[in-house]
DNA sequence: GATGAATGAGAATTCATTCAT
DNA sequence: TATGAATGAATTCTCATTCAT
């Protein structure tokens, strides 16, 4: 007798979180070039075979760990903001929550932070990381400009610089923290205060 | 006839110029991994083999590169601030040259800048970038850090939060200028406040 | 209630049938090689694992295939000659119920026709199609030549030719119909004249 | 001091003309799938990484091998038939210089005869061999088959056949007599007489 | 009897590096 | 000084095969 579908299921899901953990983790350490799959295996602990059970191949583990892992990751622990509030009010909740998850002992949340930036932030392709930027992601900044641009409307915000630049002053300084988190790790990090950004673009 | 001493001397410093060059704007925007060497000779118009006259290795070309070009170039050009002024002062004539720098119509400054501030911000080694990790490159860190340090000491920069924090924040807002400089080109890149950043140290 | 054994054999022997089909179809269309286990079993709409419980490994699929299911299907359904005649009637006899069969709308047996010529022609042998080419299955060969032999002790075959060419001749052409069968399918494949191949060996 | 583009020219010649050559026979005798790379380099007698210096993968030398190598050596060497004479004398000629060269010491011949034909023999398509069946190749079918509709315009060939089915049939004839000869070496290849082929078709 | 999770040997491919000229 | 032919270690990827259930 096979294992029931159930019994199947949950063989699955615990290897497909390892290996998506452990993808995680370099992918936001290391980048997508230096990354081999065997290493992979090895911290997930399992065959590079297996990597190719579950995953057409190495772009295709990557693309769906940024757009079914790390990006939900972020938006739904972190970017919870409730949307009917004023913009500058959106941005702070934000801010809040995303030093709270990052002060949190697991380190989830700040790879992937990190990873979904660095996939923001490539900027011309060639070559190699081609296949890897062809399909360009720029959820994160969407999600930052919108608020940007209602601040913007609603008047709290800066007008004197494009929304597109204040934007991505935001996604770097969120960088800056994600990367000091990485760096220190959580017992030494230290929460930064919300107003640096908030003083930025009011 | 043979090309005498001095032409040799010519042709040569035109070709590094061009290899360098060619280097700063591939590892720049893509990377020590995803860039390779045959694309560094084709974008300097050489073959492949030069490169190795004129450098050990790919890694020894990047080294070279971060040393000798970019870090002199982003130290000479922008950050030559006046070492005998307050911190507070020197943070604001840094940023003043530096955006005056990145609205020039020579990539090359913004290359420079992105290519050291990511070499700053790699995390951890492991297989394949082990080479590149192995001599960790912290100029723009330290020299950043000092110059926090000191503000903190001449009590102008808020001693809430620890001055590497603070000295990250301030390099990931400037690659974050930098990025938006690199993306949008320098006919569409509208300078930031200084102020921005200065409201954020002190 | 468990099944019986009778129920067992019955659903054994379905999903043997379904698994050689399967393996007659791809073999024969694409080769040895280019033949996945996963294929068969989709084909076949069984696991892959299933295929293991049947047969040993690839090859002795492949081989059982060849010598209990093709070879038999082509011996008993297509040549079936009277062997105490004359070869040429045999020749012509075989050839008659050879291009009947093609006519047929059932494709297993110029399947069967196609992958037991295919193994007969192989020529060398190396790296990856070792394991294949061991052992040599000649029995077309063999039996066709028994033919040619006796046809020319008898007196009709022609004897300027060795025998062995004249049944590669004779092969070939087989081949020739059984692939214009394949390519064309049942409804658009025009019967050849039987006398084109008894006017060459005669 | 490079070598000279003349000096070069000669080294890349001699290379090529090797790997075309193991890649010839092996393709001829094994097909693609069950010829690796490293056994062409072998035999080539070069490094599997020269391969890819030459040609971008697998599939671009075989598909150079084929339509660069094999068909313009049949073509130009083997089919050199006029074309103003009536077809039943092309005909005749083409099998009559076909034998020739068979006879000949020289393999390469019945190499690439062996290759174009299982080339144009691939029947379906699938998972491995895709790539390579993806540009249907129909040189040598076309070829001979406006050899026959021509025939049967002029009312010397049989109408009662299709003109692809008789095609086929040549073409399989020639395979047969190519296997042969490549089976038994051109010592003791005993030609046949082209009577059989023109029998065939009047 | 049956499934599909898991492995790893082996094949394809990339690219830094060497070297003859 | 300069080229590009040549190599091979390292990586990606495929797929026959094993095995727990």
């Amino acid at each position: 007798m096979p294992r029931t579908i159930e019994q199947n299921k949950i063989i699955r899901n615990e290897r497909i979180s390892k290996i998506l953990l452990a993808s995680l983790y370099l992918f936001a350490n290391k980048g997508y070039d230096a990354t081999t799959l065997d290493e992979i295996a090895k911290v997930a602990g399992c065959s590079h075979g297996l990597l190719y059970h579950y995953y057409k191949d190495k772009y295709n583990l990557y693309y769906h760990l940024i757009n079914e892992v790390a990006f939900p990751l972020v938006k739904e622990r972190i970017f919870s903001a409730d949307l009917n509030q004023k913009a500058k009010y959106m941005l702070r909740d934000i801010f809040n929550v995303f030093i709270k998850e990052l002060k949190s002992t697991d380190d989830k949340y700040c790879w992937a932070v990190n990873l979904l930036i660095s996939v923001e932030l490539s900027v011309v392709e060639g070559t190699k990381s081609v296949r890897v930027s062809k399909e360009k992601n720029d959820k994160i900044f969407q999600w930052f400009n919108g608020i940007v641009e209602k601040g913007q409307q609603e008047g709290d915000f800066s007008t004197s610089k494009d929304s597109r630049e204040l934007t991505a002053m935001i996604i770097y300084i969120m960088k800056g923290m994600a990367y000091i988190r990485m760096k220190l790790g959580y017992k030494k990090f230290i929460s930064p205060n919300v107003s640096i950004i908030m003083d930025m673009v009011l």
